[in-house]
DNA sequence: CGATAATTTGATTTTTCTCAAGACGCGTGG
DNA sequence: CCACGCGTCTTGAGAAAAATCAAATTATCG
């Protein structure tokens, strides 16, 4: 990447305490004075802040711990040797990442905006999973959920076209962070760039080109307004 | 795609015998004169033949069953709407595929050559899983590897050229289908290109390139000789 | 307000695709 | 055994898409 500012306290993938009282709660997070709380996993956790652009872990980093947003927008990558990136994947509230099969975590994964995460151990949570069978089943789901993503994008990575890739992903971004017609993108061009395979240029160039057809407008560089969905649900082949 | 010569039994996905003894097996299928044998996961299941290019399941079938190669090659692919085609994997035996979360294949999948299938009835071995934590775990840890190598061809579709992606799959299928220096493909240059994100002439002239470069011989188009792994390598970024 | 980073736009080059033609390989039937 | 036909593969030429290089513009933050 680009700039990488580490923030004060939370720059390690945090070892701190761990599986607190289970009191299970579906939803999101709720606020508890301690720090342990429970999440959309109905999971005790420990809530961390990381600012934009912290790295909350490091592609090959031991994976012992796995977490879920809580707020903000995380965003999870792997480089090439020569720096080259590809972003996989965009993570919002309520998503889980970074659990992994083996012991190492195989993307990087860093704050898009300011953020809180919850942290949750994996030996403890790996445990309890053993005896709680909806647990496991709530884990599973999270992964095949990844994998169908990551399928999809798979899809438009290898056979879509600029414009249809744009598209897509504004779509997307609609559909997982509603608010109107109007989409709030938190990250730069160059990770858009990075996420669909493509050029800031060719990304910024798109945009322009969609705006005059009227697809979409940009009152500002950072918020889109959906002004013709069908048009853009038209590109996304 | 093109041809789609169905075979005489095994076109539609298999409503026959279920789950029979689980006689516990590991490695893969032992032969049994029934029909019900276990294989790579410890699984009964039933043996189905499907002759090159037949159809195992289309996408958006029901996903009763999930499969396993037990010889052969399958490949998994999804198309755009004017035909364009994504091949996800391409299936070796012990892989399992059509696992899903949904009620639906998300994906086609295809005998890429003549091949023989174990089918395993999902009903029965979630509850088998249910109480079976091994099995449980075997499957969760299948489609964990699954995730694995889906990130791992993203990164291929995004961020590589023609020459590494083409350098990538020769080394992939070199390591998964080992026989010294040889590798012998078994589909087209077309479900080559359709793996890779690129057109048949690109996969032609980047091969003929290779060749040039001594980093593979071609003795006939669908075996090649790896020469130079390292020269390979280099070019897998 | 000024500095720096982010974004847009333009000109040009590179890569890959498309269209077209020819070569090769393989199975079938004479 | 050979010729034929058909699908597959390779190669070439030109077109299109996207990348690269460069500059101008706009946003952000102290």
């Amino acid at each position: 990447m680009h700039t990488t500012a580490i923030t004060g306290t939370a720059t390690q993938p945090f070892m701190g305490a761990a599986l607190g009282d289970g009191a299970k709660v579906s939803g999101f997070a709720a606020a508890a004075p301690n720090g342990i709380e429970t999440g959309a996993l109905g999971l005790a956790g420990s809530r961390v802040r990381f600012e934009r652009d912290a790295e909350i872990y490091a592609e090959g980093d031991d994976a012992a711990c796995f977490y879920e947003v809580v707020s903000g927008v995380v965003r999870s990558s792997k480089l090439l040797a020569d720096g080259r990136r590809q972003i996989g994947a965009f993570l919002l509230p309520g998503d889980i990442f970074g659990f992994e099969a083996g012991a190492e975590h195989r993307f990087a994964a860093e704050a898009v905006t300011d953020c809180t995460v919850m942290v949750h151990r994996r030996r403890g949570v790996e445990a309890l999973a053993a005896r709680d069978a909806g647990l496991a089943q709530r884990l599973f789901a999270h992964t095949v959920r990844n994998l169908e993503r990551t399928q999809e994008h798979m899809l438009l990575l290898g056979r879509k076209n600029a414009a249809e890739k744009v598209a897509a992903f504004l779509l997307d971004m609609a559909e997982r962070a509603p608010a109107g017609d109007g989409v709030d993108l938190p990250m730069t061009r160059y990770d858009i760039a990075d996420y669909l395979g493509l050029t800031i240029e060719t990304v910024s160039r798109t945009l322009s080109q969609l705006e005059r057809q009227s697809a979409i407008a940009l009152p500002s560089t950072r918020h889109i307004v959906l002004k013709n969905r069908a048009a853009l649900r038209r590109l996304n082949a």
